[in-house]
DNA sequence: GGAATTTTTTGCGAAATGGTACAAAAGAAC
DNA sequence: GTTCTTTTGTACCATTTCGCAAAAAATTCC
């Protein structure tokens, strides 16, 4: 046992992505859920609402432990934000990607959305972006950064949509997919700011049922 | 000169609409125009982000002041928004109610709308109602009361210019004048949620352009 | 078991916040 | 001129806010 050598892995893949053994004392929380509530909380309130305090209750860190995995309230409010954007475009992905007809698309987009803004025990959330965009986007540039590249990550997304459809012969070749695009975002916006103020899902669905009969034209109206 | 009896004015008009001559220390501030400003600030910040010492600061008010002439915070909050309503009501009125074919009062609308949205020394303030609602009206029943009525307000406003355009034969038959101003108000919205992340004024203006050439047909591209 | 390392916990502190009490000021009524 | 009324200005209070320092705890490495 003496030249035991202390036998060292040849050619381990240097990146194992379970149990990295961490060296000091473990964590009591997990990142994700805790960010997970910090994001609920800045949905239901805002940022300049929401205190330290509020947030060091919803994610069960104190304040110190808060700091060191997030940075201060606007890092975290950041990375809040950029984790509900991975949310929102996961739920949409598939939608998007799926080859329905464009009228059966629409319908599943917005109601994915429906379901986004309408969620929150206590009240209807809306939409992140919206919100961010009405109090911090004018005085923060990078928050800024971040919204605007939401809407046209947005508009693009249903841009695509349009134009496959028009390629398809589901829309006349007068159609004008980056039109039609900001109209579907505009219902989007719209249904948002909306659903914030407790309208009842029955207005928002006819108001997406009429907004898709004008985009697709109102021939089968479903 | 004993019974002098007080000149009882006989059939005075009792509401004077200048001069009342109250009787204690004259005020030191115009209320109209620190309303103004508070509204102004308002915008500019949000609810919870505005401090009673900036809105000191801001109407040349001291706080006591304040207090007296307004309310707290809130009430102060709820005044100038409700003074917003009234001067973007004043703003619309004449065009709303103007004879124009549809697609100028569209366009006359839309771009006073802009005006509004992009006004604001330190960034475009974009739409009180739009802020308000994002933030405010899920927790407070009389802030979204007053966001409701906004909502409805301009829905109703713009389906009766389509109501009208339809009849005028400007619209074809199957036109459906709430549908479309659903649209319009979604457009609307759009455009002050973008305004306030400072889409420039260029894309806004090619929004309502294509908006308003779907709701009307296409045909005279102006 | 002891040293090193990372996290948690407790508690502090300086600043800002919303709101108010109270005396001084400025004008009207008499 | 005196009194009454209303507003202003100064100062204050209790609470909340964000942020951090320093000690205690939990784990790995040796």
């Amino acid at each position: 046992m003496v030249q035991k050598n202390k036998n060292p892995p040849p050619l381990a893949k240097p990146a194992a992505p379970v149990a990295p053994k961490r060296r000091g004392r473990p964590r009591a929380y997990q990142p994700e859920i805790a960010l997970g509530n910090a994001l609920d909380l800045f949905r239901k309130r805002g940022f300049a609402a929401t205190s330290l305090d509020e947030l060091s209750a919803a994610t069960g860190m104190n304040r110190p432990s808060l700091y060191g995995a997030f940075g201060d309230k606007r890092e975290l409010y950041i990375k809040a934000y950029q984790r509900y954007r991975a949310d929102a475009r996961a739920a949409m992905l598939g939608i998007f990607s799926d080859e329905l007809p464009i009228r059966k698309r629409l319908e599943r987009i917005f109601a994915v959305a429906l379901d986004i803004y309408l969620s929150g025990d206590a009240g209807p959330r809306g939409c992140f972006t919206v919100m961010t965009a009405a109090s911090e986007a004018v005085a923060d540039p990078d928050i800024r950064a971040m919204v605007l590249e939401g809407f046209s990550e947005l508009d693009k997304a249903f841009a695509a949509c349009f134009r496959l459809a028009k390629e398809k012969g589901e829309l006349p070749a007068s159609a004008d997919p980056v039109v039609l695009a900001q109209l579907a975002s505009a219902t989007i916006h719209t249904i948002a700011i909306r659903a914030r103020a407790r309208v009842p899902r029955k207005e928002l669905e006819a108001i997406i049922k009429g907004a898709i009969d004008v985009m697709c034209g109102a021939r089968s109206s479903a």
